[in-house]
DNA sequence: GCCAACGTTGGC
DNA sequence: GCCAACGTTGGC
C-alpha cells in the first residue's frame, strides 16, 4: 500500500443495471476493469491521476435512489480501454486504435459494502460535504476526485457512524 | 418523461 | 475560432 499521504480518492459512477457492486463482488478476486468512460475530463483522471492504492466510492447513478453503495480500491492504474476497439462493444469508438488509444480504464477491487446505502438526497444535507463535486449543480463527470476529508466523512456515514455529535 | 446542464459536432 | 444545433447525462 502507498503511504497514506499519497493516497487519493475518487468517485466512480455506474448504473446498477449496467455494473453493480454485486457484479464486482462476483468477479474473480472481486476485481474488475472499469471500462466505458467516454468523456475527456474523466479520461484524463483515469489516465493521469488515478494510482494503485487509491480509494474509490462506488456510486449508482440513474438509480432509485442514486447514491454511494460502498468502496473499492484501485489495483491497476490507467491503461488503454480495449472495449473502445471492439465494434461489438456498446462503447466502441472507431476513432480509437491500438496504436493511438483514446480511452483509458483502471482496475478496481471491492472494498467495503456500506451498512448504510448513502442516497444522494441524504448527502446533500451533510455540511462537511457541501463542496463535494458530486453535489455541485450540473455535475456530470463519471470519474471525479474526492478529498480525504470527504472520503472520511462518507465512509463513516456508510459505516453507520454519526457525523455531527450535536 | 421532463428538462437543465453540459459536451460534441460541423458549417461558416 | 465562433456558435447553433444536436446528443448525452442524470436528478427528479
Amino acid at each position: 500500500m502507498p503511504r497514506t499521504a499519497d493516497r487519493r480518492y475518487w468517485l466512480l459512477k455506474t448504473e446498477p443495471g449496467c455494473f453493480s457492486y454485486e457484479d464486482l463482488l462476483a468477479c474473480p478476486d472481486q476485481t474488475a476493469y472499469w471500462d466505458g468512460v467516454r468523456n475527456y475530463q474523466a479520461r484524463n483522471f483515469l489516465r493521469d491521476d488515478v494510482r494503485v492504492g487509491d480509494g474509490v466510492l462506488f456510486y449508482y447513478s440513474n438509480a432509485e435512489p442514486s447514491g454511494v453503495v460502498g468502496t473499492a480500491t484501485v489495483v491497476r492504474a490507467g491503461y488503454p480501454d480495449h472495449t473502445a476497439l471492439d465494434p461489438a462493444e456498446e462503447h466502441y469508438d472507431p476513432k480509437s486504435t491500438r496504436e493511438n488509444p483514446i480511452w483509458y480504464m483502471v482496475d478496481i477491487k471491492a472494498g467495503e459494502r456500506f451498512r448504510n446505502f448513502l442516497a444522494l438526497g441524504d448527502l446533500r444535507h451533510v455540511p462537511a460535504l457541501e463542496k463535494m463535486e458530486l453535489l455541485r449543480k450540473g455535475s456530470r463527470l463519471s470519474v471525479m476526485p474526492v478529498t480525504a476529508a470527504e472520503w472520511k466523512t462518507v465512509c463513516a456515514m456508510g459505516a453507520g457512524k454519526r457525523i455531527r455529535p450535536d
